[in-house]
DNA sequence: TTTGTGAAACGAAAACCTTAGTATTTACTC
DNA sequence: GAGTAAATACTAAGGTTTTCGTTTCACAAA
């Protein structure tokens, strides 16, 4: 029987995963250096985020000198179609049609990111159909 | 000085918050009849995870013979936004369109589902022009 | 060999989340 | 008013998350 217990990254460790998905790989000190400046975590917080991300299995390691370099071990696109589907799951009626909707229902939203999105959904149609 | 801390809804807040958006409004027992067969979660937890969303201000509530009836404070549909919009910073850089290629990228995206985004998309651009 | 430096490992405190037992209050009945 | 059933309030235990100090370790420098 496995744990499974969600798949799903906390607070902190999304916050470190983004940083690792940009960098590719790095060290403790590679991640820390990439935190906003007024983030202030102490060096020995962030090796143990890592060190718990390693435990979930969410990155891998390897010595490289006397560091450890951290490598996501799942990719970010895959990352982001998991959290999609736990959301359209909880929130959404499992319909992501509706979340679409309220994602456009955003006053927010840009012209810009609207002709995007138009863009996506034509092509994604085009290759179905074509 | 606010407080903020968040303004989002912990997991079993929402699984609360879901049976009231769908109610209306009721009883800790109306949500509690709600919740799956094999739920079996005590009625005094209930109750507490109740108080713990109105102290929190996601609801509110009046007394009615003996028991408290609560009543969601925030809309389904204004949760759903701020969620979205939260889930885009966090982990789509703030590019609503990332996410949405994303979720069309879903292999188990429907042709349905498809063809509902479309519309959606197509209206909204109308709306924006005419 | 001792000392110094940078990193990892360990342990643990503080905060918060989830669950539920016990005590108290409330509204109704006799 | 006393009894009773149902509801709320209180309290706390156990788990997870976030944070960081202390200790240990490996290696280089004196």
């Amino acid at each position: 029987m496995k744990k499974k217990k969600s798949d799903l990254l906390t607070e902190v460790e999304l916050e470190f995963m983004n940083e690792l998905w940009a960098l590719g790989e790095g060290t403790v000190r590679d991640v820390l250096a990439r935190l906003p400046e007024d983030r202030n975590l102490a060096y020995t917080s962030a090796a143990t985020i890592l060190r718990i991300l390693e435990q979930k299995e969410f990155v891998t390691s390897r010595k490289e000198g006397k560091s450890h370099v951290y490598i996501p071990s799942l990719a970010r696109d895959t990352y982001q179609s998991r959290t999609l589907r736990d959301l359209s799951v909880k929130l959404f009626d499992d319909t992501p049609a509706t979340l679409v909707a309220r994602l456009l229902s955003d006053e927010q939203l840009t012209e810009e990111a609207l002709g995007q999105i138009r863009a996506l959904v034509d092509r994604r149609l085009k290759n179905d159909t074509g």
